[in-house]
DNA sequence: ACTATAGTTCGCAACTTATGAACTATAGAA
DNA sequence: TTCTATAGTTCATAAGTTGCGAACTATAGT
């Protein structure tokens, strides 16, 4: 019988801009993150959770929280059967001042327009219909 | 005797927080992008140009301007036999404010500390060896 | 011990990236 | 105009990364 590896949590120093903007590159990911920070600090990852209109596997929502943990992010820890992650936001507005606010409020002038958008959409096909 | 394809910028509504993330979490492209973005909105792509303490190869350079290009960053345009850049820095700002302002001040930040930590190694060994 | 629930790991297919070699595009000289 | 040099692009492919189902580990409550 195999052992399960620990989690691994990059101590602050380590953690590097390009390590947060890579793992903030995924749609999924941002969205998670921004959940997790914007709620402030506590989420539970959970099997095939809606993410952004989309049904994700469990296997891959584990492989994107473990990219958000060891892009440094995340702290993850076991809560019995469950996981707890919390955003790492206060480590790492001490080393980059204002990066991840920054990105949290493009990633929400994003999402605004995309619905702005979706929303126009909708209308123009009922129009049409009606 | 082919044709090459016309370079592609997307317009600025086209632009997304997670194509900017990931174009810019690759070293070589920020380390290029600050250099763009600070000096301030004209440089030229060389082969084999000393980009971050190492040398290049025009195909990869080639590539990594394009992924800039792409991510709407940069806007390159043919100035007889060579290429200029500059950056997209006012419209994204218009578009997404604070963001890249944020991503350079992390990746100055990131920077120093690399330095200083490589000075305090050499110091180390030239203790050690003295 | 048995069952249910939550998450992780493995393996593989699909996708992405880096790079040398061959090519295109332009400028300037002969 | 043809020749040569320079700057950058494209192509092929090898190496690396990611997404996801199936099988597994870990924990809690019978």
């Amino acid at each position: 019988m195999k052992i399960m590896r620990p989690l691994i949590h990059p101590s602050i120093e380590d953690i590097t801009v390009e390590g947060i903007l890579h793992a903030l590159s995924d749609p999924v990911r941002v969205a998670i993150y921004a959940q997790l920070a914007g709620a402030p600090c506590t989420n539970i990852c959970s099997n095939f959770q809606q993410i952004s209109d989309r049904s994700i596997p469990k296997s891959t929502l584990s492989q994107h929280f473990r990219a958000l943990r060891e892009a440094g992010l995340v702290r993850s820890e076991r809560r019995g059967v469950e996981m707890h992650n919390t955003s790492r936001c206060m480590e790492i507005e001490q080393r980059f001042p204002g990066l991840l606010p920054a990105i949290l409020k493009a990633h929400g002038i994003q999402s605004a327009d995309q619905a702005r958008a979706t929303r126009r959409k909708q209308t123009t096909a009922r129009k049409r219909a009606g």
